[in-house]
RNA sequence: GGCCCCAUCGUCUAGCCUGGUCCAGGACGUGAGCUUUUCAAGCUCAAAACCCGGGUUCGAAUCCCGGUGGGGUCACCA
């Protein structure tokens, strides 16, 4: 118990949660997950003025979202006496002083500050250029720097996973905790993630709240999967999988995979891995997840139908919301409206024969009516029609099958197609473009 | 600018600690081909990197020094 692993993530509610601080929460989680420790969630919310009630519940939902859990919550606006308590044990010790500007300032020892960065190694800074820094506003209402040293104190946080930004502000908190008298935990700082021109990932870049890729269609498994990726590589050696559910991860994260340099935000890594996870999902996690992204029209599928629309959609997409832009390119509308087209269409490359197109899809409409309605798979239909069209020339007779399921040039095969549209609509397609001719 | 950190394909990275097996491996993306009724998917192949300069050494991506470049940070914000 005495050496239970405790990391905390600490975001302050100034704004949405985006993939920065959300990779370093999942590393904080990763990490304490794997040790069997815990890690805590704790809202800094000292600066009332920045601080909204809003952006705390977004947070919270963005972590809920992606299945970084945390057993043990705090605000530190509601932890006033504590720091109450040790701002004036700090002026009592002769640390700290109210300085003539009324605000609380911490008198510098002014010496060398040594830490060891689990990541970078030993790290030196001479404090002296910090001066008397000002640690609070007043008695009672703690700055930044202090409310985190105490209350990783008094949290028993053992260790400190945080962005790279921080490094630069660790010589100075540590300071604060050798004056409280608090333990030093042991600080593992991540490099940050980079927008494509190398600068700090900023929003006209993409860096996106976690929730905008919740409605755009991402998988939260994949944006962990990706997330942890920025930064971060398996210490493999058998394999090179880079694909890994957040279980797996939890087993496999190491300290030592952690890189030192900054990472590119990539979005099409991003979707690539979104895709990966969507081919392992289960079909009943995937109609869950894809239903609330697929057009008004596709409520009103049989079960069947809708199964079949899914399958095709999804080995079109990278993520669930490109739905969106297939449907709204018409690319989706002869799923379930009878497409209009020119006969014409209706021919193989340079075949001209109407007629013989015409004696095609007579065949293959008989054939079909041979298959059960409750048979009429993509496969079924393709084993029924395969030996036929083999014999006439594929091209000649699966072209104007597919053309007159779709009335497109390009589209899914026909076999999924008559699959989506069920034994009725395909037979009656069919018909339709006969009549045509 | 001061201080701190970093530096392998366009991008994410393996290798660096314990120098040779690395004319540098994997992945994304890109290009080509295969498959194929079209599209997509899938499969195969290809192009693509050790920031520069010294030094140590028989030998350096790996060790040392110096440049250069990039990032972070210098608030009564967090």
């Amino acid at each position: 118990m005495k050496n239970k692993i405790i990391t905390r993530f600490a975001p302050s509610p100034t704004g949405t949660l985006h993939v920065g601080a959300a990779r370093t929460a999942l590393f904080n989680f990763l990490f304490s997950k794997q040790k069997n420790g815990e890690m805590i969630l704790r809202i800094e919310d000292t600066d009332r003025e920045r601080s909204k009630k809003e952006y705390e519940t977004d947070i919270l939902e963005s972590l809920k979202w992606l299945g970084i859990t945390h057993p043990a919550f705090f605000r530190q606006s509601e932890r006033k006496e504590i720091y109450q308590k040790h701002i004036a044990a700090l002026i009592r010790n002769g640390h700290a002083y109210v300085a003539e500007d009324s605000v609380i300032r911490f008198k510098n020892p002014n010496k060398k500050i040594i830490f060891t960065d689990l990541v970078r190694g030993d790290i030196i800074f001479d404090t002296t250029e910090l001066h008397d820094f000002v640690i609070a506003r007043n008695e009672s209402d703690p700055l930044y720097h202090l409310a985190v040293v105490i209350d990783d104190y008094e949290m028993n946080v053992t260790h400190i996973i945080r962005g790279e930004d921080h490094v630069s502000n660790t010589p100075r908190q540590i300071l604060i905790q050798e004056a409280i008298g608090a333990p030093r935990p042991l600080y593992i700082h991540i490099p940050l993630i980079l927008s494509p021109d190398r600068s700090k990932l900023s929003k006209r870049h993409g860096a996106m709240s976690v929730l905008e890729y919740r409605k755009e269609g991402y998988l939260p498994e994949a944006l962990i999967n990706f997330m942890v990726l920025l930064g971060w590589s398996p210490q493999h050696g058998k394999d090179n999988n880079e694909v890994f559910s957040t279980e797996e991860l939890i087993n496999v994260f190491s300290i030592e995979g952690i890189q030192k340099s900054g990472a590119v935000f990539n979005i099409d890594k991003l979707k690539w891995i979104n895709r990966e996870h969507i081919k392992r999902l289960s079909r009943e996690r995937l109609h869950d997840e894809i239903k609330p992204f697929l057009p008004l029209e596709a409520q009103n599928m049989s079960e069947a139908s809708l199964a079949a629309l899914i399958a095709i959609l999804t080995e079109k997409i990278d993520v669930f919301g490109d739905i969106r832009g297939l449907y709204d390119a018409g690319e989706l509308t002869y799923f379930w409206e009878q497409p209009a087209y020119e006969k014409k269409g209706l021919l193989w490359k340079n075949e001209t024969d109407l007629s013989v197109v015409k004696k095609y899809l007579s065949e293959l409409m008989s054939i079909l009516s041979q298959v059960g309605e409750k048979e009429f798979t993509a496969l079924r239909v393709k084993e029924g029609v395969w030996e036929y069209a083999t014999e006439m020339g594929r091209g000649s007779v699966l072209w104007p099958f597919r053309f007159a399921l779709s009335g497109k040039e390009k589209s899914s095969d026909p076999f999924a197609i008559a699959e989506v549209l069920g034994k009725e609509e395909t037979l009656r397609r069919l018909e339709h473009a006969k009549k045509l001719i």
